[in-house]
DNA sequence: GCTCTGGAAATATGC
DNA sequence: AGGCATATTTCCAGA
């Protein structure tokens, strides 16, 4: 195994000399190339991977949009990373797998060559791992020593170690975020791979550990590092930091310090100390956990037994490593990036190399040292007994069982309602918060325009309590899934009534909050801040193919998974209105956060209500249809009503559509511009035929406040609307679908349009089809309606089989037997999905209707509606008047939509592109190698 | 003494 | 290469 994963991971090396930009290639090759060993173990997905390349390579269409380039890749590799796991018994094996650092969750490779690593991957996790720097020192795993490389100057990453160690406890958590992986105790997938998949588990995957992880968490820490490793990784790894130490970025100078970032502030200050306290997340850990101490006592305990329920979720974990995008965990690994700043100190940083065992090193070190106090001492808030655990990575395999090693992967597409569940978010955060950086203090929880965003899950009859789980999930056109560039950061302190915990599962960090009955399910989520990596420390992870300039939307994801009778366990996910986390654009961008309707007749004529922010009598309001290449099909300027424009509302007149005569719903874009670079994302907007009876979809609103005074804006608070019926009401429809329940049929049915009111149906749809959605749905879940689809769309993954099973299908997105693991494994519905999800997500939407690979390969997919693929697919170009009715629907996207994709697709398409043409050139190198 | 914030200087990046 | 504009990240300082 070993071997084999040198040997991949040397590929990836390779691969890695490749500009970043490339890593998209990068991955498929790399991918191609861990196959290629893996192979042995896994079985080799190869073809998927051969697929996978093709996809994106073959079509540029799809590629077109970085979308394509990264989902495809993303996906082909999940998948073949996960079936290799699934496969692989091997704890090795399928550890290296995964840890194949290079290749995260998403399944990017990491790319980033400069590191060698050397490892048995079982043990460490990928976070641990990473990198090296460019230096390439190498560092060992061994036993430990996952080691790592050391990166020179990198210091990596951010990740890790900044995270933790760096700020304020807060932000330390958020360190963790980066390495989160590592920290372990949560690490679904990172430490999963490292042990957990390693573990004799059962299934290769994750049973074991990811799922349970988190509670397991204990475990975790443990696992983090991967039994082999030494603990102390583990205990790095917990706080995820740790590794940083490595890592700490390399730039940042504080870097070194590790952190100092993590340190928070300012790196100078501490250095010493601060890293040590902060870098290891040790620090950090406890700190939280004290302060948040209340909570954690209570909470933690409380749930801990519900976390069980996540531990499907190592399965899951596993393949939502390979599959998602982003984030890998390899990640970590890269500490490459240099930022001209940090390099003095990276060197510094950097040259540390971990000891195999230690190597957390420095970071490590301090926090090492700590940690495994630490890591005590943190787990002790959450979960006490976990954290305990920590270190052995076996371990915590075994905790896990519970878990479903299927818990469905961060990047999939989840329904916000099953059945008679529905998870609602009663309350919005505002949309903008300001995200700190780990050089930075906490700047506090996100909150809500009055208070803070609440969450609460309907048709919850039972008197366990649950996990609420909250991530930082993406907020751009293209499906949800967990944002490279942020993480979510724990806050902890007097003024936090709600306990938490935190949990790293591939490269993001997930806060889990006790829902609990006598709280009729109800969380207030005052615990959850967010903290942003910087931008080259991410681009340098391997496996990351998204671009963080201007990528400042985020929104908040919550998940639950409910244990079912019948051994499954239902998933339910809503994501929030989408939230500028920069300080500039929430100062200078405008910001539509509602808008009075999203469809009208191609006549126009009709004054539409915008409601946001940084709203000026200059603004300007442009309609722009754009192909699915990206090309401007159409565009228009609005007639702004100058006289009524406030900061936080403007009026414009819907302009005619170029085409009268439509005779079909014509899904369109619009942004609202202040200046030359100062446009708000877009918003969608659905010209209908002349006949067609109109169908609102409102955006959801839950933005209230803005819209609010509007005029007949529609915004509808979801919440709202869940609150009237807790169960069902809103659920998105989509969700429905997916979720093996009978979920939301109401919706189902309804949707179409049916119920302009709810409409919900229209949002599930769309959402299928453009993740933009998300903003409207957000509540929902924006996510839901489109990621249901995708997955079962998915179906290109036929092998899968979900398509087949409608009941796994469903599963997928939401059910989740605990009892099969296998299905992780196996080709089963989780192989799938995890496929699935990658692709999907990855590839976005468009690319998974393209993946279509198989068209008939879902069955599902076409149950659900072609169309909506199909649409999608086109939806994701931006506008793609192929939606349709079901773009109608979409309306509720309405909200976000981030503009860059225009510009950046065109980049992306340019990138992969030369990405492609390096890729295949630098494959057939590698493949010598 | 610490966290949370707002503001802005210092850097980076892109054109 | 240099300059400018814009975006990101790091620092400061006040509450």
């Amino acid at each position: 195994m070993q071997d084999t994963f040198c040997l991949s991971v040397n590929s990836k090396f390779s691969f890695g000399a490749a500009a970043g930009k490339e890593r998209g290639l990068h991955y498929l090759t790399s991918l191609a190339a861990d196959m290629k060993s893996a192979e042995e173990d896994a079985y080799s997905y190869t073809p998927n991977v051969s697929l996978s390349l093709p996809l994106g390579m073959g079509n540029p269409c799809l590629a077109t949009q970085y979308h394509t380039l990264q989902s495809s890749p993303v996906i082909s590799v999940s998948s073949c990373h996960q079936t290799g796991y699934s496969l692989q018994n091997d704890n090795h094996a399928a550890s290296s797998y995964y840890l194949p650092h290079g290749l995260r969750p998403n399944g990017a490779p990491a790319l980033e060559s400069p590191r060698i690593e050397i490892t048995a991957y079982s043990q460490y996790p990928e976070d641990e791992v990473e990198e090296s720097n460019s230096e390439d020192h190498i560092i060992k795993r061994g036993v430990n020593s996952i080691v790592t490389l050391t990166l020179p100057n990198a210091d990596g990453y951010r990740d890790p170690s900044c995270l933790s160690p760096a700020s304020s406890i807060s932000s330390r958590s958020c360190n963790s975020e980066a390495s989160s992986y590592e920290s372990g105790f949560y690490n679904y997938d990172n430490s999963p791979q490292n042990s957990p998949w390693q573990s004799p588990c059962v299934s290769p995957r994750g049973s074991s550990s990811l799922l349970s992880c988190p509670h397991a968490g204990v475990p975790t820490g443990s696992p983090h590092h991967s039994p082999s490793t030494s603990p102390q990784i583990g205990a790095v790894a917990e706080e995820g930091w740790p590794a940083q130490p490595r890592g700490s970025r390399p730039n940042s100078p504080s870097c070194s310090g590790g952190n100092n970032g993590g340190m928070g502030k300012r790196k100078y200050s501490f250095n010493g100390n601060t890293y040590r306290q902060t870098s290891c997340s040790p620090n950090q850990s406890p700190i939280p956990s004290p302060h948040g101490s209340p909570r954690v006592s209570v909470t933690d305990e409380s749930w801990l037994p519900n976390t069980n329920q996540y531990t499907n979720s190592a399965i899951v974990a596993a393949i939502n490593a390979l599959s998602t995008d982003g984030v890998v965990d390899m990640g970590e690994g890269i500490p490459i990036k240099t930022r001209k700043t940090m390099l003095d100190h990276s060197s510094s940083m950097s040259l540390k190399v971990e000891p195999g065992g230690e190597e957390l090193g420095h970071d490590g070190e301090l926090c090492h040292e700590d940690y495994p106090s630490r890591m005590a001492l943190k787990k002790e808030n959450y979960c006490g007994g976990f954290l305990d655990v920590p270190q052995h990575p076996y371990s915590w395999s075994k905790p896990k069982p519970y878990l479903s090693p299927s818990l469905p992967a961060l990047d999939w597409q989840l329904p916000s309602c099953s059945g008679p569940y529905n998870l609602q978010i009663e309350v919005q955060p505002k949309s903008h918060h300001r995200a700190h950086y780990e050089t930075e203090g906490s700047r506090g929880a996100v909150k809500a325009l009055s208070g803070h965003p609440v969450v609460q899950l309907y048709g919850y009859m039972e008197s366990e309590p649950l996990t609420l789980q909250l991530f930082i999930g993406t907020a751009d056109d293209r499906l949800l899934r967990p944002h490279a560039f942020y993480q979510v950061h724990r806050i902890t302190g007097k003024t936090v009534s709600t306990a938490s915990h935190e949990v790293m599962q591939s490269n993001t960090k997930i806060l889990e909050i006790p829902l609990l009955p006598e709280n009729n399910m109800r969380a207030i989520i005052d615990c959850a801040g967010i903290l942003k990596l910087r931008n080259s420390d991410i681009e340098l992870r391997k496996g990351e193919t998204d671009i963080g300039r201007k990528n400042t939307r985020v929104r908040l994801v919550f998940r639950v998974h409910i244990n079912q009778p019948n051994g499954r366990t239902v998933s339910l996910q809503a994501s929030s209105n989408p939230i500028e986390c920069s300080q500039r654009s929430a100062q200078e961008l405008p910001l539509v956060e509602k808008q009075s309707m999203d469809s009208y007749p191609a006549t126009g004529g009709k004054m539409i209500l915008l409601s946001g922010l940084n709203f000026l009598p200059e603004s300007k309001v442009v309609f722009v249809e754009k192909a699915q290449d990206g090309h401007h099909l159409w565009e228009t300027e609005a007639k702004v009503d100058k006289d009524s424009v406030k900061s936080n509302s403007i009026v414009v007149e819907i302009p005619p559509y170029k085409n009268q005569r439509i005779s079909s719903p014509v899904q369109v874009n619009f942004y609202v511009c202040n200046g030359k670079r100062k446009r708000s994302q877009y918003q969608r907007f659905t010209y209908l035929p002349p006949n067609v009876p109109m169908i609102k979809t409102e955006p959801n609103d839950e933005y209230d406040t803005l819209g609010t005074v509007g005029l007949s804006m529609h915004s509808k608070p979801y919440y709202s609307q869940s609150r009237l019926t807790p169960i069902m009401p809103v659920a998105d429809p989509d969700a429905c679908l997916v979720g093996g329940y009978p979920p939301c049929p109401p919706r189902h049915a309804a949707m179409p349009s049916s119920s302009p009111s709810s409409s919900p149906t229209l949002h599930d749809l769309s959402p299928v089809a453009y993740s933009k959605c998300l903003p409207n749905s957000p509540t929902h879940a924006a996510p839901l309606g489109p990621v249901v689809h995708p997955i079962q769309e998915t179906p290109g993954h036929p092998n899968l089989a979900h398509p087949s099973s409608p009941d796994h299908s469903s599963s997928l997105g939401m059910l989740h037997s605990h009892g099969s693991p296998n299905h992780l494994n196996s080709p089963g519905p989780h192989g799938y999905h995890p496929i699935y999800t990658n692709s999907s997500p990855s590839s976005s939407p468009v690319s998974q209707p393209s993946t279509p690979g198989g068209p008939a390969e879902s069955p599902y997919v076409q149950g659900y509606s072609p169309t909506q693929t199909a649409a999608s697919s086109t939806q994701a170009g931006g506008s793609s008047p192929s939606l349709l009715p079901e773009d109608t629907s979409p309306p509720s996207m309405a909200i976000t939509v981030k503009q860059e994709p225009q510009e950046l697709d065109q980049m992306y398409l340019d990138d992969v592109n030369e990405i492609i043409r390096n890729d295949l050139s630098s494959i057939s190198v590698h493949t010598h190698a």
